[in-house]
DNA sequence: TATAAGCATGTAAACGATTACATAAATTGG
DNA sequence: CCAATTTATGTAATCGTTTACATGCTTATA
């Protein structure tokens, strides 16, 4: 029935040895003769015993499991970029023995938790601003990294957002482009932010007038977008490119842009953020911004285990650098 | 510096009274007195107490937590229906109070597990066929369920691949298809077997003879799929439509169609499997299969814990069906 | 009024490991 | 050869809970 059923007791009463013998001969074995060892390793072996997690957590006060929190509104799960993120945290974490918790219980709403792991540390994706067990994690100092997110006194991994939409902008300029419309997010959203920030800069940087009127604030979806850019662009014949801070934007962009009765990317093109599965499947094809996703996954639970098994002191951060990439949707701009 | 400091102890030195009590204060409250009761509760909220799941765990000899094993091939964790199989399961869990535990370590290699926390039960994705840890646990009887793969024995959770092949097939018949070829995986694969057996059993009920050669297997990658389709079609010019074991084989087929200097759909049709959220950017879109990943997933944990709490006997089983989503790949066969 | 039943609480063992401390045997050194 | 040190092992406490059993008190029953 139980997999679970030989202890370090059995062990230890069939080896006729104390169980302190066994657990040394097992985690300590230099503290125990070379003849007993044997003994032991045979037996255990034989029974193909298995410590308990549970009770040496107990002891230890260590779990070695890491917790995974995701904001509850499926912006993560059901983001694309999840599986990427997801298996760089899980590699990672598993190349130094540690075990991921998904505890779907304890989410961005800072519900008090009625019982949880006491796990080690806990790996936070794409949470508010104002989550509230960010801040209780804060002020406890208790180990913990945030993806996506930046904090003063906690961990985190997280893109440079600014230099990527700079870098994305600095391409279409090259390519002759001037009058380029950014389709930003929410007003509010800090990623968002950033990147209307490199959008600016970019601009600034090659001597184009910021237009105010050029930026669209979207919430992110596809639809939003398509409705806002085909009003825009029956208002402005000028508008030969489009930079949306998501890929899904993007394809909304090219909707509205094909219903303008313009051709992609002869007359307008497109550049995303993202680089999500579609993207190099579309026609065209999208260029956009690749977000190092298992990296940062990866980085993530790498920070948070040093940070536990005291290698490091909290709190450790890197940003990560996007990178364009070159596809169909985007090119050089007419002359007229 | 911990967050896990407050033990039950401590509320019961706080109140006044012993352990016991104030472990029956929560978890049985009609067995202590209101008075008490109140005063035990207040403590317990003033201090933030949260009961330790590895003591809990311990003495129960349960761990409220579900493990979530993985092939380490990446065939799940790299593929794009990870997510939704994923969200499935732990949302499922999540409602019944259980955590999912990601171990990596213990995968479909078999290895001897060194540590293992004492999970209540396994859900087992897409393992293959000898798996010996799944051979194991259905000599042990343990609680298990598997994805996407079937047994006497354990409870399991999978498509009904024939089937869904089956109206693929037939929806490419009624459109007046006759020359289809079938672009299978590889021989030993039971899915891509099953899916066989549809496109087989489809012709003949149609009345349409089975023709050896147009039956390609290729290794489920679209490079392979590319370079057999396009060797076939130019022996075969009346083929008029390709049915594709998944998706990823059904962009390589189109591939080789376009190159072929073929129209899609007007000169050959496709349909895959799996829709792969790519599936509806592509153009044309493409039509083709949509498993319940979402559905199975919840499923599983269901069963699991079901099982685990005695709701039910194992083994339960459950066959969900796919469904053909249409879109543009796929359409009637032009009369010469 | 004695006895049984019911209620609220306490005592202590148990879950399966680790580890400080104690002890006994073996080895070393002067 | 005896004291000091080293080596191997055992004893028992501990981690934070739960729970069987015991205890004492109140209330109902005959």
């Amino acid at each position: 029935m139980s997999m679970q059923k030989i202890t370090i007791k059995k062990i230890a009463k069939l080896a006729n040895i104390s169980t302190a013998t066994v657990s040394r001969a097992i985690n300590n074995p230099e503290l125990v003769a070379e003849e007993t060892r044997h003994k032991v390793m045979e037996i255990l072996h034989k029974y193909d015993y298995t410590p308990n997690h549970l009770a040496k957590g107990l002891v230890s006060g260590k779990s070695q499991t890491l917790s995974l929190l995701t904001p509850k509104e499926g912006n993560f799960f059901n983001a694309f970029y999840f599986r990427e993120t997801f298996l760089g945290i899980t590699v990672s974490a598993a190349s130094r023995g540690y075990n991921i918790l998904i505890d779907q219980s304890l989410t961005q709403t800072g519900d008090i938790i009625k019982s949880r792991f006491p796990v080690d540390g806990y790996i936070i994706v794409s949470p508010s601003e104002d989550d509230p067990f960010v801040k209780k994690l804060e002020e406890k100092k208790f180990p913990a990294v945030l993806v996506n997110r930046r904090s003063s006194s906690l961990s985190w991994v997280d893109l440079d957002n600014q230099a990527a939409a700079e870098e994305a902008v600095n391409y279409l300029i090259d390519q002759g482009h001037t009058d380029i419309v950014a389709v930003a997010g929410k007003r509010n959203v800090k990623n968002s932010c950033d990147r209307l920030q490199g959008y600016k800069s970019a601009l600034k940087v090659n001597g184009i007038l910021y237009n105010e009127k050029y930026v669209i604030y979207g919430d992110f979806s596809e639809e939003t977008t398509y409705i806002e850019l085909k009003k825009l662009l029956t208002k402005n014949e000028n508008i030969t490119a489009v930079f949306a801070f998501n890929d899904l934007m993007a394809i909304g962009a090219m909707k509205a842009i094909r219903e303008s009765g313009k051709k992609l990317p002869r007359d307008i093109s497109v550049v995303g953020f993202d680089d999500m599965p579609p993207a190099s499947y579309m026609s065209p094809s999208l260029t956009t911004i690749r977000q190092p996703f298992y990296l940062m996954g990866y980085q993530a639970s790498r920070f948070l285990i040093d940070i536990i098994e005291k290698k490091d002191q909290a709190p450790l951060k890197r940003e990560f650098e996007g990178e364009l990439v070159l596809r169909g949707s985007a090119g050089p701009v007419l002359k007229k």
